[in-house]
RNA sequence: GUCGGGAUGGCGGAAUUGGUAGACGCCCAGGACUUAAAAUCCUGUGCCUUUAGGGGCGUGCGGGUUCGAUUCCCGCUCUCGACACCA
């Protein structure tokens, strides 16, 4: 240890002895429980940003902490390394994907490694290469035996002038980004996994996790599915033998339907298409191209429609009511076609207000409702009254609730024949063709003869070819790579035969890569069952909220086929989840005014910080800033960090400036981790005036401390009884905290300690065996209790008190115990509050009783100001806390 | 629009079940050390008021429950986020 805190060389230092001594690969240990702590995977992008620090230091926190609480920590990482930006690098830049993709790996594993990251390098895996994908192929083949994979035609984005499929981001606008020309949607052939065949089971066993997942994520997954249940009921079209048939969620609301409306796509429009109007076919026409632009978000459209000529029966009232079109109507949801309610439903309210349509009432708020009664015309609602309530204006249904009608009703339209009981969903199955080169081959073979035949199992993996026509604009790169396309049929041995040229969407990978750490080098499995029993499920997962949905829905989903094709136990695979908030940053900008429409904000131009004079006054708060170049004045914001809003921050400049434990130590200490974090530069410093405080103290003491007797003293003195007692209330403190998984405040109690230990006025050299026995005990305590947060550091300072440098987990040294006696105070203070103000304070020894406390409190001289000559109506004593007299 | 989260000093934030609001850190100010600066250490730091001791106010706003509310209940405001015609 030197004298001087020296980040670089102690970092450096223990990077590479954990390295060469293995410390953190581990195996299945049937003497220690298993913890699975995992971070979500980086794309290796080739730059660590300030978002993975985050993450991974909240996790390598976790790990640590379990380490020495004495589980057997799984702490595993690798690269979600498939997908888009590989492919751009090639087409801009002429690398090839696989090679830009090594290289960045090399460049980010030196990066977590400078953070001094804990984790299993032996385990380390990547998606691109060929003994992964294998089994994301082998995946397929499953799946696609049990009927999980299918094809079919789906509507795709489609530039007509570039013959490419485009995203939706890409079609923004209903242009072409690359060309500009207008994008039309196209039906092409698609592979799909069917993942709303557990829909159900994604719903209903999120019961196992609600106690370790963030309600939010668990909500917007309840949203994604968007499970509904209701009913089928089929309206005669008249003047035809045709039924159209509708979804709805209130058929105790069916005697007020006024109209069905279909969607512009709806199969009915076409087979009627001769008997609508011109007019009506000039709508019908308008709204489904509207439909196929992209739409804008901001503002919902407005509603529009058409009626058809065309009328249908309501099954129930036998009325007969128009047959609409309209732009409200998704052909995607339930049957293309709703029945029309506007009393009771905003939407159809708003759409027959706009066309004058009747509006009946058919559910009042109670019997006796002021509000949407029979006697009240239409003119007078102002909205939709989509509550339960009673049924009114309904036939021989009348009287009744809305619940016991619907259930009623259902039953009756299922006898009666003219509908069913439904239910319905948002979720729709997972679309997993890409038009792409830089992913998974999905392993299928057309052969002219045997038609769809899947690669046999024995042939896989279906490996990539080194490269292909990047340049070229079209379908899958893979359809120009004949050495890759022409094969032989693996059923009939016919060489006509072409290999399935898109390949997989990158969340396939990212659906099981976990269970592939624990198992990485298996070469005929994905893994063995037995290996997963023993790590699985995951402890903790740690990662940004972005992956709510679809990540985390695709993996749960992924667990479910795993379970149901008997390689796994247990229905879902992540006990505990936490979403860490985002990093934001001061971003400087000018506002360039919109010229077409000087309504809309303009485009903000952004200015990395080194090019902005900034003022702030005398408290340190931004107030002002200027272009250094011109001195244009800017605007000011915290948003998140990014390279295009120049407030990025470096990992690599921190670790070099201030060090990864100063890093790591003030990212988490700064705010709680579900929380934004703004980024400070002050605040890092903070961190490692801390780091080196609690440095010095121990290269001051550490002489001492290992010549001082093991024995503990029977008598201890008050400084020392005080000192042992602050560090047991924040071993207490700390270890509860990280119970709780609050990893900020742990940082505050290991402060105090230390601050605690600067109080300590002996010297090391004369200090009485009492005090070198508190001191020993509090420094070793905040030692390892540092680690989580400053590894490196903490291993430097644990080999100085300990006379040996073989590393923390390779001593027997443990999470500190805590001793409740010790951190018991024997004298607290007691607020004493006259109506609940506090007026004085009593110091007491702990365990006062009630009786004395009333009494030692009620002759409290300050306390007498109060209430002498004032008539007691009441004295609260809470023991250990405080007392409240309460006075006329 | 619907749903969900949030609002505490100049700033990040703290306060397990209602019980001393503002821990810890940052910023800032003053002091010690130094020829000087940096670093370090010490002190102060919610607001208003007072010569002082002290007093008053204070957890977005308005009510309520309670001896006592940042915490529980009712009604608002603002804000961040998700979804967005899902029948």
């Amino acid at each position: 240890m030197d004298e001087k805190y020296f980040p670089e060389a102690i970092e450096e230092k223990w990077q590479q002895r954990w390295l060469a001594s293995r410390v953190f690969e581990v195996e299945i240990d049937s003497s220690k429980p298993k913890f699975y702590a995992l971070e979500m995977l980086p794309y290796p992008s080739g730059f660590l940003h300030m978002g993975h620090v985050r993450n991974y230091s909240i996790g390598d926190a976790l790990a640590w902490y379990k380490r020495l609480k004495g589980f057997n920590v799984l702490h595993p990482i690798g690269w979600d390394s498939f997908g888009q930006p590989a492919e751009q690098a090639a087409i801009k830049r002429g690398v090839n994907p696989r090679d830009w993709t090594e290289e960045n790996i090399v460049q980010m594993r030196g990066q977590l490694q400078r953070l001094g990251l804990s984790y299993d390098w032996s385990r380390e895996i990547a998606a691109h290469r060929p003994d992964y994908y294998k089994f994301d192929q082998w995946f397929f083949l499953k799946m696609y035996e049990r009927g999980l994979a299918y094809k079919k035609m789906t509507q795709v984005n489609w530039c007509p002038n570039d013959q490419t499929t485009l995203s939706n981001e890409q079609a923004s606008g209903g242009i072409c980004w690359r060309c500009g020309w207008a994008v039309e949607k196209k039906d092409l052939e698609q592979w799909f996994l069917r993942i709303t065949d557990y829909a159900d089971q994604l719903l209903d066993e999120m019961a196992e996790i609600e106690t370790g997942w963030a309600e939010k994520v668990l909500k917007r997954q309840r949203d994604w599915i968007g499970r509904s249940r209701g009913a089928f009921v089929d309206f005669k079209v008249k003047d035809s033998d045709e039924n159209i048939r509708v979804f709805t969620t209130r058929i105790d609301t069916i005697y007020g339907v006024n109209a069905i409306v279909v969607a512009a796509e709806h199969p009915l429009i076409a087979h009627h298409f001769a008997e609508i109007s011109a007019e009506a076919r000039q709508t019908i026409e308008k709204i489904r191209l509207d439909k196929l632009k992209p739409a804008n978000r901001e503002v919902e459209a407005e509603k529009e429609g058409t009626p058809t000529g065309l009328s249908a029966l309501n099954p129930f009232s036998g009325e007969q009511i128009p047959i609409w079109v309209a732009n409200y109507v998704l052909m995607e949801y339930g049957t293309g076609a709703v029945m029309s309610v506007p009393a009771h439903d905003q939407r159809d309210f708003e759409f027959a207000k706009k066309y004058d349509l009747p509006i009946p009432t058919v559910i009042a708020q109670s019997p006796k409702s002021e509000v949407q009664t029979p006697d009240q015309t239409e003119s007078q609602i102002t909205t939709a009254f989509s509550d339960y309530g009673i049924l009114i204006n309904s036939g021989e249904w009348s009287g009744k609730t809305s619940e016991g009608a619907k259930e009623e009703m259902t039953k009756v339209a299922l006898e009666k024949g003219f509908g069913e009981a439904a239910t319905t969903y948002k979720l729709r199955d997972w679309g997993i063709s890409r038009q792409r080169f830089w992913g998974a081959p999905i392993p299928i073979i057309y052969c002219g003869d045997c038609g769809i035949v899947p690669v046999p199992e024995s042939q896989l993996p279906v490996e990539l070819p080194d490269s292909a026509p990047f340049n070229e604009v079209g379908e899958s790169p893979l359809a120009r790579v004949p050495e890759f396309v022409n094969t032989t049929c693996p059923k009939c041995g016919s060489d006509k035969a072409r290999r399935e040229t898109d390949t997989m969407d990158t969340f396939v990978d990212s659906s099981w890569y976990y269970f592939r750490y624990c198992d990485p080098r298996n070469p005929e499995m994905p893994f063995a069952p037995e290996v997963i029993a023993q790590w699985l499920p995951v402890d903790q997962y740690i990662g940004g909220d972005d992956h709510a949905v679809m990540h985390l829905i695709y993996t749960r989903f992924w667990t479910k086929v795993m379970r149901d094709l008997g390689l796994v136990k247990f229905d879902e695979p992540v006990k505990r989840l936490m979403t860490q908030g985002m990093v934001i940053g001061e971003t400087f900008f000018e506002i360039i005014p919109n010229e077409t429409d000087p309504q809309e904000e303009g485009k903000r131009v952004y200015y990395p910080k080194e090019a902005v004079r900034i003022e702030r006054d005398a408290k340190g708060k931004l107030t002002n800033a200027t272009l250094k170049e011109n001195g244009t004045p800017l605007k000011f914001a915290v948003e998140r960090m990014s390279k295009s809003k120049g407030n990025g921050v470096n990992p690599d400049e921190m670790i070099q400036i201030y060090g990864a434990d100063a890093a790591r130590l003030y990212v988490l200490f700064s705010a709680p981790v579900e929380n934004e974090l703004v980024w400070n530069d002050a605040g890092i410093e903070g961190a490692v005036r801390f780091i080196q405080r609690v440095y010095r103290f121990v290269w001051r003491w550490q002489t001492a401390l290992l010549n001082a007797p093991e024995q503990e003293p029977n008598e201890f003195s008050a400084e020392a009884r005080k000192l042992r007692q602050k560090t047991h209330q924040t071993i207490q403190r700390v270890e509860s905290d990280f119970e709780r998984l609050q990893l900020n405040t742990p940082v505050a109690a290991l402060m105090e300690l230390s601050n605690a230990l600067g109080d300590v006025r002996a010297d090391p050299e004369t200090a009485a065996a009492d005090v070198l026995f508190a001191v020993k005990e509090a420094i070793n305590a905040l030692v390892l209790m540092l680690t989580p947060y400053a590894p490196h550091a903490a291993e430097e300072m644990f080999a100085a008190l300990s006379g040996s440098d073989r590393g923390i987990l390779h001593s027997d040294a443990k999470f500190p115990q805590f001793q409740a006696e010790l951190a018991k105070k024997d004298e607290i203070e007691i607020p004493i509050q006259v109506n609940g103000k506090l007026r004085s304070r009593l110091l007491v020894a702990s365990e006062t009783s009630k009786e004395e406390l009333e009494s030692l409190a009620r002759a409290d001289e300050k306390t007498r100001e109060y209430t002498d000559g004032k008539q007691v109506v009441k004295v609260v004593v809470v023991p250990n806390r405080l007392v409240n007299i309460v006075i006329k």
